[in-house]
This record gives C-alpha cells, structure tokens and sequence, in this order.
DNA sequence: TCTGGGGTCCTAGGACCC
DNA sequence: TCTGGGGTCCTAGGACCC
C-alpha cells in the first residue's frame, strides 16, 4: 500500500498589493511600486531591493526610494484576486486552510495516484495562478505546516522549495531565529541575549530553559518547532473569533464630541459587517492608543462583556460608550491618537452547553442528551467536548466552526 | 523612523462556583 | 460538615502575523 506522508504546501503570493498594481497597469512592471500613502501598506521587490518595507512610513520610503511609484491602494481589486487565487487552490485540493487575504495551507497528501508528487503539484499551481489570475507566487513544501511556511519564505520572490522529508533538520537548523513563526523582535532579542542566533542552537536548548524564557506556551511551541515536531492538520473552513475597526487620530488634541462621533461611526461600520456576515458578538472591546510623549506610545484597552451576544448597533454602541466614558479622564491627561473598537465573543452565539450534575452522570446519560439536542436540532449538531470542570457535559456548536 | 488596519493566541489575576 | 483544591469566566495587557 502507497504510504503518503501527507506533504503541505504552504503558497504565498509576492507583494500581493503591489502585484495586482503591476498586473493591471503595464506602466508599473518592473520599476518600484509603492501601495499607501501614509504608511506603506505593500511594496514591489523592486522598492524592497532598496530597503523599502510594509508598515514603514511614506516619507521614510520616499527617502529610500525616491522614484518609486506611490498608488493608492485598492482593496476590492485585492479582494477579488484573492478570491481568484483561492479558487485555483480549492480546485487543487478541497483541504485549503486560508491564513490571511495572500496565503493559504494546501494539504495535497492524498493526490499522490491522480495528481503526481507534491514538487509537480506545487509547480502546476504556481504555474496556474500566473496564467489565470496574471500573479506570482511562491510555494513551499514539507511534511509539517510550520516548515511548509518556513520553505516558502525561504524560496520568496517568485519560488518553489521542496524540503524532502530526510533533509528537514539540515535545513531547518542553519536558519536564524527570526525565520522561526512566532518569533518576532522581543523574542529574538531574547535569545540573542543569550548568544542564540541560529534554530539550532535553539534545538539544543532543554525545553525548561526556553518555558522559564518565554512563558509555557512560547517556550514549548518554540521547543517544538526547533525539533520541527508540529501535528496540527489542515484545518477546511476556520471562522473568525473577533472582528474590529480602528482610526488613527494623529496628534491634534481632540474633544468628547469628537471622539463619540468617531466611536460611533466605528460601531456602525463594524456591526454593519457583523450583520453581512450573519455573525453576532457577545464583547466590546474599546482599543485606545494613548500618547504620553512624541516618542512613546502606550496601549489601553478596556472591554465589557454582554449577556446576550449581539449584532445591533444600539446596544454595541450603548456599552462602547460606557466604556469610553469612564476612559475620558485617561484620555484628557494622556492624550489620544487611536480610537479603535473589537467585537469579539464571535462563536458564543453557536454554541450550547449541556452540562449534567457529576452525581446524575450516569453511565449513558451524555449519549441520552446528546441524542436530545440531535432530536432538536437536526443534523447541524456536532459533538466537540465531552467534559467540562467536574461536571460531565457536551458543547455543542450548531453551525460547523 | 515615529506609526496603518486587520487579525490570532497566550498570560495572569480576581470573582465565583462546586 | 468543613475546607481546600480545582475549574470557568471576565478583564487587561502583550507578542506576533500579514
């Protein structure tokens, strides 16, 4: 019997703004690209080959790379693109996981008999991505999710790299620690504290170090991937737990009234899309940015949680202005320079608990509740947890997550 | 160099419950 | 019956990702 070892691709459009940006206007192919104003929001390889990066300011950009080219950005032609782009994954393999609007996990472990090796697969979808959505893309391949996204990073721009299962440490262990996902500054600077600078190194490092370093979760996750032992599957239809909108406010001083006439048109853009998306939220969460001095920017947030998940703008913006009622005091004192509110609790709304007394439990007596909500509810039912504190339950989601 | 907008997940303390 | 241990939920903050 053929033994897959059920390779991933992880695939990854090049800067994927940019891209669609030389795409559509000939004039931009091959010369440096800039998408946003403000803030670069996406640059061409040919803006990044002179240092120009996503998130750095316009003017330092323009310092950089004076004759790039500035647009606009246009986020329904992205939009459209990407849904493109998923489309030509979903008719590879229908084990898409998507990550953002750019990058996705294709699980192509059963294709071996009826679509070839995974290198040919990979190579047929990049090649297929170019000729009917007119965009570049890179591919990584491996046996775990975590070194497929390693690989495609590696291979960037416009590249295939395939690590052969026999080969893994020997490619994973010369990176540097940045490469790692879920490392970012703090965490690097960390380990360079201690003379870490390679995956490596990392790898020989016992477990307890990196846990008394980083916390249990970081510690162990970064353990584990050091070793490249990562499980988690492919995971078809993920749904989104928070959704939010936030404004940056510069640094004129601004009043109550400004910030309320803010605040609401932030509720209602945002419970707009909670409905279009026929999802409700059970938290509001208000995100301040406060301003101390030029140079240092402070995070402050403040949430509340609702009884009843909702979607109406009324009582989202009703409890988001409690919210920043009691933060005013904070605000005039410090200063503000982003307003921006979450709904999170998303999910909440599909889910039921069944939660039966420990003494009661008899033996059966899940299976009797269960077939209860099954009666009630159809065949959306599906069974997630079996136990909940001390008492036995089931929680049930109603809609597949 | 001084800052966009959209997300994910983890941690830690306190309240509350059994 | 008493008590402590253990569980969940909420809030606030932080790191990280694209």
């Amino acid at each position: 019997m053929f033994v897959s070892s059920t390779p991933i691709l992880h695939a990854d459009l090049d800067a994927f703004y940019a891209s669609v940006e030389q795409r559509d206007d000939p004039r931009l192919r091959g010369r440096p690209v800039i998408v946003g104003g403000g803030v670069v929001l996406a640059a061409s390889y040919e803006a990044k080959a002179f240092g120009v990066r996503t998130a750095m300011g316009g003017r330092r950009a323009a310092r950089l790379c004076p004759q790039a080219i500035v647009v606009p950005p246009r986020m329904s032609a992205y939009s459209a693109a990407s849904k493109a782009v998923f489309e030509v994954f979903r008719t590879t393999t229908p084990l898409v996981e998507g990550l953002s609007i750019d990058e996705a996990f294709l699980d192509v472990g059963g294709l071996h008999r009826i679509a070839g090796p995974p290198e040919t697969i990979a190579a047929r979808l990049r090649a297929r991505v170019l000729a009917e959505v007119g965009l570049p893309i890179t591919v990584g391949v491996a046996r775990t999710k975590f070194l497929a996204k390693v690989a495609s990073g590696v291979a960037k721009p416009d590249g295939l790299l395939v690590v052969p299962a026999d080969g893994e440490l020997e490619f994973l262990h010369p990176l540097p620690v940045e490469r790692l996902w879920g490392v970012g500054t703090v965490t690097a600077a960390k380990l360079h504290a201690l003379g870490i600078s390679t995956v490596g190194e990392i790898a020989a490092l016992g477990p307890d170090a990196l846990v008394a370093m980083l916390g249990k979760a970081a510690g162990r996750h970064l353990h584990a991937l050091a070793h490249n032992h990562d499980p988690r599957p492919v995971q078809v239809g993920r749904r989104r737990r928070s959704i939010g909108s936030q404004r940056a406010l510069g640094r004129r001083p601004r009043t109550p009234d400004d910030l309320d006439a803010i605040l609401a048109s932030l509720i209602d853009g945002v419970s707009r899309r909670l409905r279009t998306a026929d999802r409700s939220a059970r938290t509001v969460v208000l995100r301040l940015v406060l301003r101390l001095r030029f140079a240092d920017y402070t995070r402050v947030t403040r949430s509340h949680t609702l009884v009843h998940p909702t979607a109406d703008t009324e009582v989202l913006l009703k409890a988001a202005r409690v919210l920043l009622s009691a933060a005013l005091p904070m605000i005039t004192e410090r200063g503000i320079t982003l307003l921006g509110v979450s709904l999170a609790g998303l999910g909440k709304e599909d889910t039921i608990q069944l939660v039966l007394p420990f003494d009661e439990c008899e033996p059966g007596a899940l299976d009797t509740a269960l077939d209860h909500v099954r009666d009630r509810f159809g065949g959306k039912a599906v069974t997630r947890a079996a136990s909940i504190g001390r008492d036995t339950g089931v929680s049930v989601p109603l809609l597949p997550d």
